[in-house]
DNA sequence: TCTGGGGTCCTAGGACCC
DNA sequence: TCTGGGGTCCTAGGACCC
């Protein structure tokens, strides 16, 4: 039994969020329709492109590239900052009228769903649901979405990449040839800058080339990867609809500095910062950790990055700090310029293990305490109400997710 | 004033054990 | 006295996604 797969695809999805917003709140001009971009601070070295119109696509705008780099190719771009709280919203008003359609429904991403059809088509054809998902959505909630049909999630993904903006198109195994292995291979997904080169001297140009290759050659080049390119080139892809939400893996905080640090002591502090944001959330989603890793970058652009495991899952701010703090310890080369620093946490369990210790005291029960009001005054207040101390002054370098807060 | 921030998964080498 | 081999765990780094 062939599945009904459908992927929906936000259109530039960040500038259209941003520009009904900006309409919302007053505006007489509509960013969609102006060459604009949405991105970073230059000043804060965050400078790139997160989401382009398709006027600043048509001279030559890409996303990701620097803001420096968009403004050289489209004099008169103007930029506008990110919102997230506003795209976690919309992304919540696409989710909840998808729902109408199927309660499979996998959030790949802010932008992006999966939906399994495959029990709800009822006669109707998957076209038909798609075109009408499509309509929907821009007549209800003001922005267009690109729909890709197909009978697997792979397959609809491509389809949904095909032509933009508000488009539905398929993608069945019968049109495989025609519209996909005619592709450059760099369209495939999960093929990226640096596998396509390597692909490109053994002169596999297009999809329809990496379709044609030899299997075990792929294998034997690039292992697991290799299998599963030259699946994803012959349409092959078995995956299911993942829509039950799934708990996060990993608790990660980082961020670029407005200038290079090379002072351990500062370096410090923002790892101190970070790690409050990480522990606050991995609190929030009731999550214990037991790895901790810290990544820093150098001004080069070289990441390095160490990490280490914990005897017991810990979500306490205090023990998770005292282990970066010697992993930045060991890994900081002194003097080195440092342009970004980053706090993360893996291999999350659901409950806390008790440490089972003779000398077990009362110094995690209060500093559990400690971390328990923190966050309430958090919730109550924001989340920079309250800092520890050593930690002013940082924390205004640090980029707040409010929405992750309320 | 060129290069974000959040993730997931995979690989390779070393330590250690039997 | 020329060095097995399989397994697991841990760590560092790389590749990819949006």
């Amino acid at each position: 039994m062939k599945r009904q797969i459908l992927h929906v695809d936000v259109n530039n999805a960040f500038l259209s969020w941003s520009a009904l917003d900006m309409l919302k709140n007053g505006s007489s001009i509509d960013i969609r329709e102006i060459p604009a971009v949405i991105g970073g601070d230059e000043t804060k070295r965050s400078g790139i492109v997160l989401a382009k119109s398709m006027k600043a696509k048509e001279c030559g705008v890409k996303t990701a590239e620097t803001i420096y780099q968009a403004k050289q190719k489209c004099p008169g771009l103007k930029i506008f900052p990110s919102n997230f709280k506003v795209y976690r919203e919309y992304s919540n008003k696409l989710y909840y009228l998808l729902q109408e359609y199927t309660d499979k429904i996998e959030r790949f991403s802010i932008d992006e769903c999966f939906l399994d059809m495959s029990q709800y088509l009822m006669g109707d054809t998957l076209i038909n649901k798609a075109n009408e998902i499509n309509k929907k959505v821009k007549r209800e909630l003001g922005f267009t979405v690109n729909v890709g049909v197909a009978h697997n999630k792979l397959l609809a993904k491509m389809a949904s990449d095909f032509t933009k903006p508000d488009r539905v198109h398929t993608l069945f195994e019968n049109e495989i040839p025609d519209k996909m292995w005619t592709l450059p291979v760099s369209e495939l997904f999960m093929l990226g800058k640096r596998t396509v080169p390597k692909l490109y001297n053994m002169q596999i140009k297009t999809i329809g080339d990496l379709a044609k290759t030899n299997k075990k050659i792929l294998q034997d080049r690039f292992g697991k990867h290799g299998i599963m390119m030259w699946e994803y080139a012959n349409g092959i892809d078995e995956s299911e609809v993942k829509y039950i939400k799934e708990k996060p893996k990993g608790v990660g905080n980082s961020i670029t500095l407005p200038e290079d640090v090379t002072n351990i002591e500062k370096l410090e502090e923002i790892v101190l910062a970070l790690t409050e944001q990480v522990t606050y959330r991995l609190r929030k989603e009731k999550l214990f950790a037991k790895v901790v890793n810290v990544q820093l970058r150098n001004k080069n652009f070289v990441d390095t990055s160490h990490q280490k495991k914990l005897a017991t899952a810990t979500a306490s701010t205090k023990e998770i700090f005292n282990v970066a703090k010697e992993l930045l310890k060991q890994m900081y080369v002194k003097g080195t310029p440092i342009r970004l620093v980053g706090v993360r946490v893996d291999d999350l369990t659901d409950k806390e293990e008790i440490q089972i210790s003779l000398f077990h005291d009362c110094h995690n029960e209060k500093q559990e305490k400690l971390d328990k009001t923190i966050d309430q005054l958090k919730e109550k207040y924001g989340y920079n109400s309250i800092t520890r101390a050593g930690n002013m002054g940082v924390e205004n370098l640090i980029k707040f997710r409010k929405d992750d807060v309320k």
